[in-house]
DNA sequence: AATTAAATCTATAAACTTATAGAAAATACT
DNA sequence: AGTATTTTCTATAAGTTTATAGATTTAATT
């Protein structure tokens, strides 16, 4: 009856049985993710997450406390990574123009292999409670931060327009990223390399002529 | 117990009666375009729409013949206006840069007003069966189209780069428009006009250093 | 004022969903 | 092999939700 992620003594058990869990733990999460990215988080039953990992309904509540629980920590899984390959992006020494370029392949490239937990994340994250969505809002805001930054350097270095609003093109980058990134889902068509260089000439360089 | 969308004859009913009943229809249209847009479809109730305009749930049912037909007749409503103004935007004649300036502004405060259906439309057309979405996917379509021809003038008259993907560009026009439209539902104070001007700014000239 | 039609209400059937408890099966440990 | 622990299963209570039927009220028409 005691899950695993009640006891505070993981440390303290044989590595097989925590591995085991925590193996098992992640098909969860990632069923719960393809679950929800497909129906969204109240159209989604436990029943059909249950049926997703080939368990039964019930048995999904020794992983899960609640169905909200699930949601948050698809969230949580989707957008973790992804700041931290930003961060590795970020902090090495680079012209603006490569730099945005890595940022938005990261992000698209994110979508194609992610890219459940992520949409989740973007899509249906506002159906949490407030209080819940801390952690969230903080890798966000840290997401959108280094992106400023980035920006930032951008113009120092010469490469940017001073005129521009670094916060304001910070959400617009990510505001095109997802969108393209919704297409790159449904559409598994669709090439990454294509879009992303799609992408960076757009925001790099606009659409008038010189 | 007969509906009056069930009967074909409105134009022989007095017109007082047909009014009050289209009138009528129209508050329960965006009564559930508040309610999916802040809820979700799935998340939202028959007793929230219902409570939204003042009836009880069962009421509802005299002016929807189901949750689903209610959230089909929102996202129409949500795109059509939105289309008939980008088809007067184009039609006249007018410089590349001004025209593009009136499409994201069109956009944008399309969100600001018609809020809601739009965003429903948006976020949630998609739990529709694709047999249901055939209007919306053509309107849909029909605005893309309008939108490339606009890119494909620019480049005749010179203004416009003659290496750009005007399909990418459109879509990517449309995801920024919703990905701040989202914004400027959620943060009122958001200045209409400042992100009108910045979102055509980095579409006409990105961010690079001229 | 009486009659007809429209709009809303109340009550409810039927189905579905979440979450829990306790039994059973599978796995690990001694 | 026998015991303990983890994992999954079954069954179900409690609550919610959609949609319908028929009664009731409100408004329009003759």
């Amino acid at each position: 009856m005691t899950s695993p992620s009640n006891s505070n003594s993981a440390a303290l058990k044989p590595p097989a049985v925590a591995d085991k869990y925590a193996r098992r733990k992640v098909l969860a999460v990632e069923a719960a993710a393809a679950v929800f990215a497909d129906k969204g988080f109240h159209g989604a039953t436990t029943q059909d997450i249950a049926a997703a990992m080939g368990i039964q309904q019930g048995s999904l509540y020794y992983y899960f406390k609640s169905k909200e629980q699930a949601l948050l920590e698809v969230c949580e899984y989707g957008i973790e990574t992804y700041v931290q390959r930003m961060e590795k992006i970020c902090e090495r020494q680079q012209p603006f123009e490569a730099k945005m370029q890595l940022i938005i392949s990261s992000h698209l490239s994110a979508y194609r292999h992610k890219n459940n937990a992520m949409k989740v994340h973007n899509d249906q994250r506002l159906y949490l409670p407030k209080e819940q969505r801390g952690l969230l809002k903080s890798l966000g805001s840290h997401y959108r931060r280094l992106l400023e930054d980035t920006l930032r350097e951008g113009i120092a270095q010469g490469a940017v327009r001073k005129d521009i609003d670094t916060h304001f093109i910070a959400y617009s980058v990510i505001g095109i990223c997802n969108s393209w990134g919704a297409n790159l889902m449904r559409d598994q068509d669709l090439d990454l390399y294509e879009i992303t260089s799609h992408c960076a000439d757009l925001v790099l360089r606009g659409t008038l002529t010189a």
